[in-house]
DNA sequence: TATTGTTATACTCTATAACTATA
DNA sequence: TATAGTTATAGAGTATAACAATA
C-alpha cells in the first residue's frame, strides 16, 4: 500500500476538537457562501434579512447584539441593504430606526431561505436524525458559552 | 415570568446547523486564543509549531497544504516563528527548506500543547465521553468534504 | 448617564496574480 | 512544465476609540 508521491506528514493536530470544529465550520460556511453567492449575498446579509423579517420593526442594534457584530461593523452591512433596496428604515426614535423588508427584500429572503435550507439538508443528509439532533444540541452547548463581551 | 426590559426578538436563525457549528467555532477559537495569548502566540503559530515538531525537516508548502493555508499567506507566518528563533530553516533543495525546532521553539511547543489540552479537557467536560467521540466524528466527516481547492 | 448610529482606523485572515529560481 | 518561496494587493471580518444626537 502507500503509493504516496511524497513522505505523508504526521497529523498530530485534526485528533483535536478545535481544530475540527474550526475546518468544519470552514467546510460548511464556504459551501454556504458560494451558493448564497447565486443571488448576490453573503451568509450574513441573508442572515440578517431572515431576521429582520421575522422582527419587522427592530433596530440595527438588537440584530448586531442578536449577531453578536459589533454596532460599528453593521452600519456599513446595513448601509448596503438599504442601498440594495432589500431593507428599509423609519425612524421610531431620533436616534434609531424600525427595520423592515422591502418587497424586493422579502422576496429575497425567501430565495435566501431556500438556499439555505437546501444547504442545510445537504450536510444533515450525512447523518441520522439522531445524529444531526446530538450534534446540534452540542454545538449549542458549546456556543452558549459565549463570553459576549459585546463592547 | 418573562422580565426582559425589551421585546426580546425573534430568534430564527440559531436553530441552524451552520450558524451554530459557526458560532461554537468562534467560541472555541476566542478562548482558545485568550488562553494561548498568555506565551505569546496565536492559534496558528502553536498548531505550526507542533506539526514541524512532529516533522522535523519537513517544508513550508506541507504544512501549508495541511492546514489547508496557501502558500503565499504561509511565508509571513512562517517568517513571524523564525524572527522569534522558534523554528530553524536549512536548504535542502535550492528551492525549499527543511524546517526543524529550535531548543525554545521546542519549549514553546511543550507550552503550547500543555494550554491546548487544558483547553480540549475544558469544553470537552461538558460531555459524557461517547458525546465526545460522536461529535469529533461527525464534525470530521463535515470537514474532510472540504474541496481543498488550494489554488 | 446610557444608548443609537456613525466615522475612522487597524489588525487578522483569506484570496489572486505574478515573479524567481529551481526541479 | 510543475513546484517552492516570495511579493504585492485586495477583500472580508473583527476590534477599539471617539463623536453627535437622543433617551
Amino acid at each position: 500500500m502507500e503509493a504516496a508521491s511524497e513522505p505523508t506528514l504526521q497529523d498530530s493536530i485534526s485528533d483535536r476538537l478545535g481544530y475540527v470544529l474550526r475546518r468544519a465550520s470552514g467546510v460548511m460556511m464556504g459551501a454556504l457562501g458560494v451558493a448564497l453567492a447565486e443571488i448576490g449575498l453573503r451568509p450574513v446579509e441573508a442572515t440578517i434579512l431572515i431576521l429582520v423579517g421575522a422582527n419587522t420593526g427592530c433596530t440595527q442594534s438588537e440584530i448586531s447584539r442578536l449577531l453578536g457584530i459589533k454596532r460599528a461593523n453593521m452600519v456599513p452591512l446595513m448601509a448596503g441593504l438599504v442601498n440594495k433596496r432589500l431593507i428599509e428604515r423609519y425612524p421610531v426614535d431620533g436616534r434609531s430606526f424600525a427595520l423592515s423588508l422591502s418587497p424586493e427584500g422579502a422576496a429575497q429572503r425567501d430565495a435566501a431561505d431556500a438556499i439555505m435550507l437546501a444547504h442545510e439538508r445537504r450536510f444533515e443528509a450525512l447523518f441520522s436524525g439522531a445524529e444531526i439532533e446530538a450534534l446540534r444540541a452540542a454545538l449549542t452547548r458549546i456556543a452558549q458559552l459565549d463570553p459576549t463581551a459585546q463592547e
